[in-house]
This record gives structure tokens, sequence and C-alpha cells, in this order.
DNA sequence: TTCAATAAGCAACCTGCCTAACAAATGGAG
DNA sequence: CTCCATTTGTTAGGCAGGTTGCTTATTGAA
């Protein structure tokens, strides 16, 4: 009952939450009572125009806890607060602080206090702070490893730093992960039960949902198609392990090429607006990639079989790209895959950090309550 | 409690069942009586050794019910008669007759009825008939389609002979898929809740289970790893669509080749022994069908990682290709996949079919009992 | 033979939900 | 403006499914 109170965007009335959750009005009655006495229900207002007595509306107060999400990514360091609910209060975002996992810790929990503190929910209690890393996580789901692209090459506690610091409850999740879920909750997912999200940035990887429910794989390695065989030959979990398909292996080619007019390109967005100009090896370069990434999203057809495959990253969100890695994948699975561009983009994983966040919360608020 | 009764192989007490389902003593010896009243226990004996009153021991009467499975695969049809426990009483099979669906099934019903009257569940109630069939199932879980390696090249009713021949609810599902939940029942997946079972016989398909749940797919293909992009070019799902890494492929491309010794191999049992022999063309070929599975293998790993992959089927089954596969596929993944040899061999999917009616008849009862 | 230990059966009670009934608002018909 | 159908808010009582606590019946071992 609680949690559907929380997944209301809108105010709503004891009539609707019976038979939204199959209950009889005196029980909504009785348990609206209890959320009342523990500060999580809130009469709002009435609603009228239907014939009959108009009915009390009801929402969670902001004043019943706040969630913070935080996005540890290898160019951004994202804050997000918001309500019991999820309906977001407050968002910062910085360039990530280098190197390595204890600088950039200090700079999330900095950052995330300063933004706590001049919202207005710096005196609301905080519930639960759900942390985004680049990496996979350990099986207590507190050390991450592989998070290379922060600089970070030795496992390092992700958790502690922020349990000392605001001494609340902290999950952690993959980035991709929690993209995926972020893509499902308030993205183009949104209708999709079983779905891949396919990051393409400076390395590959995806987040794959199955039924609602994040794979993880046996390694917590479920999504790294940076290991897919077209890929080629066997290679290390390390520091360069998803480069292949990514941009870092994308301007590394390019550096290697002839052919350019003048320098080649150094960012991944030059090369893109080159190969629009028409410019061969940028063309050539494009192609390329392309094709990589439909060998990716065909593959992933092709052992689940998704409803759909999002793309997102710095070089996964470019449409063109899109368009024509899909024309390819096509070509290559009978079912044609549905697939589509990030509708978050780079928030996605903050947003999938708040969606966790809300689901930890609401678990331990019902511990509680109904 | 029906369930974990339904669950037991031995019979067992009621303070047993009482811990095992988290109820109080009074719950089971009320539940229990239900179910005596509705013939689905039974008093069994008195289990003693341990100091105190000895307990009753209470198991699901054979009398209770009978369940069906039946596998319709591409060379044999099986029957497999079972207590509602899941207790094997009968078990047949015959080549499968040819050609196309009607006569199949045809076949599958006499055998079904003449299994049933010779065992002595005869005049025991049929619960469910599970059907294993060699195809893509409908939406509404009734028609087949592609059933090509019975010769079925139209979509073709499954549903209705078998329950207008015996008027018991039947419940369909692919053979593959039943084969990865008959070696997580009784097979070498018993422990494990995320893994694939690649099947290779005539053509190649995986079956895949995440954590304890068939995946189907968004268009009923997951596991269709015959599309996989090391594979090639586009094919539509047709007559020919499972072959580039099975058995037929296999046998066709043996008679492309030269420097047999002989005539070439007509059977794939012939080709890995004469591969064993040392004979050329033959050592060259398993190897590359050893490449094709690797690659398989590693492309589910990338995907999904696995607990393990169970490799079965007429080609898969093979110990040494087994052993090569593996040594392969580990060459490149960097978390090393577990590749194990089915435990069921080519029961597994009447194993699995076993399984669906005891699944089946089981929600058929709860719904009448607790 | 006695006793500690355990199972079996019974009674009373608790919790979460329900239905039934009634009181309180409300919009619209007259 | 009044009345009424309609819908919400609230209370009372009941039932189902579970509980705990007690008494009685068996059992193995001291």
């Amino acid at each position: 009952m609680l949690g559907l109170l929380l997944d209301q965007e809108e105010p709503v009335t004891r009539p609707f939450l019976a038979s939204a959750c199959g209950l009889s009005r005196p029980t909504i009655f009785t348990a609206i009572q209890q959320l009342e006495k523990r500060g999580l229900a809130h009469a709002v207002g009435q609603q009228s125009g239907a014939p009959g007595r108009s009915a009390t509306l009801y929402e969670v107060p902001e004043e019943a806890g706040a969630l913070a999400a935080v996005d540890i990514g290898g160019s951004n360091v994202r804050v997000v607060l918001t309500d019991l609910r999820g309906t977001l209060v407050a968002e910062q975002h910085q360039p990530t602080a280098r190197p390595g996992g204890p600088a950039i810790v200090g700079q999330a929990t900095e950052l995330l206090r300063s933004t706590l503190l001049a919202s207005r929910l710096a005196a609301v209690p905080l519930h639960t702070i759900a942390v985004s890393v680049p990496g996979v996580l350990s099986h207590d789901g507190r050390t991450v490893s592989y998070a290379s692209n922060i600089d970070q090459f030795e496992p390092f506690d992700f958790h502690t730093p922020f349990a000392d610091a605001f001494h609340v409850p902290v999950v952690l999740d993959n980035n991709v992960n929690l993209a995926a879920m972020g893509e499902r909750w308030r993205g183009v997912a949104r209708e999709l039960s079983t779905f891949a999200v396919v990051a393409v940035g400076a390395g590959i990887g995806a987040g794959i949902v199955h039924e609602g429910r994040v794979m993880r794989g046996a390694h917590g390695a479920a999504g790294e198609v940076a290991f897919l065989p077209p890929f080629g030959k066997r290679r290390k979990v390390d520091a360069r392990a998803h480069d292949e398909a990514g941009g870092l292996s994308l301007l590394h080619d390019a550096r290697s090429r002839p052919g350019w007019a003048g320098e080649p390109p150094t960012t991944v967005e030059d090369l893109f607006r080159r190969a629009a100009a028409g410019e061969k090896p940028a063309v050539a370069l494009v192609e390329e990639e392309c094709a990589r990434i439909a060998s990716v999203v065909a593959s992933i057809c092709a052992v689940i079989d998704p409803e759909a495959v999002v793309l997102t990253g710095g070089v996964g969100d470019n449409d063109r790209l899109i368009a024509r890695a899909a024309h390819l994948a096509e070509a290559m699975i009978p079912f044609p895959p549905s697939v589509i561009r990030s509708g978050l983009g780079d928030r996605a994983s903050v947003i999938g950090a708040v969606y966790l966040a809300a689901q930890s919360a609401r678990l331990a608020l019902m511990e509680v309550t109904g």
C-alpha cells in the first residue's frame, strides 16, 4: 500500500488506493491512519467534480524523507536529491576529480553534502544513498573492481566513505545496470520488461534487464559485451579491456590512419562531424564502429532476444550511428530488433540510482509499515 | 505446503514440514487433514530412533494422480509417466514417425495411451500432460512454428490433439527450454540458477535459465544462437536456419572435402570416430566445429555470464568435443566459463516436461488446497 | 521404572482482511 | 432552494488463517 502511494506522482484518494491495491475502503482507511501517524501520508486537498461526496487527496509529504543518488562516472560526478517518492528536488554535477577512488569519493561526498545543505531537504531525514559506480561490484555490494575509467586500478570500497559521512544506508550498483533501471523507470524503456542498454563511451558495456530484474551473472560480468568473440582474442579484464569497440580505441585508430584533412580527430564529436562532412577516413572509421556495434546488438538479440536495445554513451548517443547500426543489425537477425536512443542520456545512471535508493528505502519502510 | 510435500522424494513428518515451510505444527496438522480428505496425503509409517514420541510419516500416494510427459524430438518420441511427485513409473520411446506434425502427434498420443494402459497408473486420474515440442511456441502456448526437424514447415497446433484425446490440461514448451529445466531439476544444473543448455544436434540452439526462469525473449527467440554474428550473414528462420553449427551442415561439409580414406562419414559418430583415429579431414572438421561451439559459448558468457554452460545433443554430447570447446572458450573469456556435459542426455527434454507437468498440476491443485 | 524429549491434538486468541450498515458531503434535477 | 442519487468516511462485527500455550501420548535411555 505504502509502495503504491510512493509510486504516485500526483496526490490520490483513498478509494483510488482501494481499487488500485485490491483492498476494501475500511482497510485503506486504517492503513492511511497508520501512515499519517508516522508522517508518511498527508491530506493535501479534496477531489471534486464528480457527483457524490468529494474524496480527500493524500500524498507522501516532502518532510517524510529524502533520497540521495550519486553517479561516479568517467567524466562527471552527479548528485540528485529527491523526496521519498523520487521527485527531483536538487541536482548538481562536476567534472570527475583525478586520480583514483579516494579523491573521487571525497569529491562526491562533498558535492552531496553541499547540495543537501543548499536544498530545502536540509532538515529532512535522509533515508538512503544510492551510488552508481564504474566497475564490477563485489559480492557483498561494497567493493568495486575494474574501475579503470576513473583511474582506480585496485578494488576500492565505495560503501564505507558514504556510510561514515552520512550514517544512513548506502547501496551501490554498477552504472550501466543503473542506467538500464533508469531508462526503465523514467526513460525510453518504461514499457519494457526485457531489454538491454548498450553504453558506448570510452569503452563498451551493456546492462541487461530480464523481466524487470537486472542480470548480473555468475561473476558479475553479465553484459560485458567487450568480450564477444567478433572482437577477437583473449583479453584480461584490465585497464584497456573495454576499448576495442569504444571511443578510446576509435580515436587511437584514427591517429594510425592516413588521409586526414589536417590533424586526425581528437574527440568523437569531431570524428562524427568530419564523417558527416564526408571526410573519407572518418566515414570509414564510423562505418566500422557501426558494424561493431551492430554485431554487439545482434549477439545480444541472438542470446536473449530483448524487446529493445537502447544505445547510449558518448559514442552510442549519436543519432546517425544508431540508425546505421540498427540497419546493419537488422541484416543479421531475422526478427528485427528495436534499436532506440537513450531517453535520459548521461543522466540515466543517476536516475537509476534514485530508483535504487527509492526501492531500498521502501523496503526499509515496509518492515515497519504496510 | 502441498508444494513442499510434492517435492519430497521420501516420506516426511509433520514437524519437518512445519519447520520447512515456517508454519506452526497446528497449522500443518489441519493442512494434512485437508490433504488426507482429498487423497493427496497418506500416512505411511512412523519415524523412530530419536528420543521422544515417534512422528508419523506422510507422502503423496501414487493413487493421487498421474502426470504424463511427451517429448517430440527430431529422432525419437518419448513418453514418461510419473506420479504427482514426479517419480518415474513408466517410460517408452520410439523413432519419430514421418513426415509432419499430424503423423507424429498421432504416434505420440498412441504411445502415451498404450504406456498409460500398461502401467500401474491406468486407473489413476491423469492430471496434466506436458509436451516438449521442437519449435517456437506461439503466444497462446498451443501452436508451434519452425518445427523443421520433424518436417512440419507450417505452424501446427500440438495442443488440441492431446487435449481432445485425454481431456486433461495440456501444457507445451520448446524442447531446448525443457531440457534446461530438466537439467536443473534432475540433471547437472541442480544447484544452478543461471545457466545455458546448448544443444548441438541436427542444428544448434540454447535454452537459457536466469534465476530459475527460462528466458523466452520478445519473439520467443531467446537462445537462437544460430544467429550469432560469427556465423555470418542474414538468414531467415526457415528449414535450414539452424544448421551452420549443427550436425547436418557438418556432414554436408564432410562430403565437400577431399582427403578421406574411403567414403566421407555419413554420421557424426563416424566422423568423431575417424577424428579420434587421426584421419586428417575429420580432425580438421571437428576442430572447426569445436571453434564454432566455443564461439557460441563465449558469446553466451559475454552477454549473460552464466554459472555454467551445459552441452548436449547428438554432436554436443561428445566428451572430446566438450573438452576442446571448453578449452577454446576459456581462451576467449577472462572469467573461465564452466562447460559441462549434459547429465540427462537425450532424456533431458522429457524430464523437463515431467517437471513442467508437475508445476502445472501443482498450480491447479493449489487453487483448491493450500 | 522413571524421566527427559518429542509428537499429537485441543483451546483460546490475534491479525488482517472482509462485508454491512450508517453518517456526511456533494452535484444536479426539480 | 430543496431534495435526492451518489459517493466518501467511519464504525461494528465476522471470518480465515495463522498463532501460542497447554495437555496428553509415546518413545529411548538412564
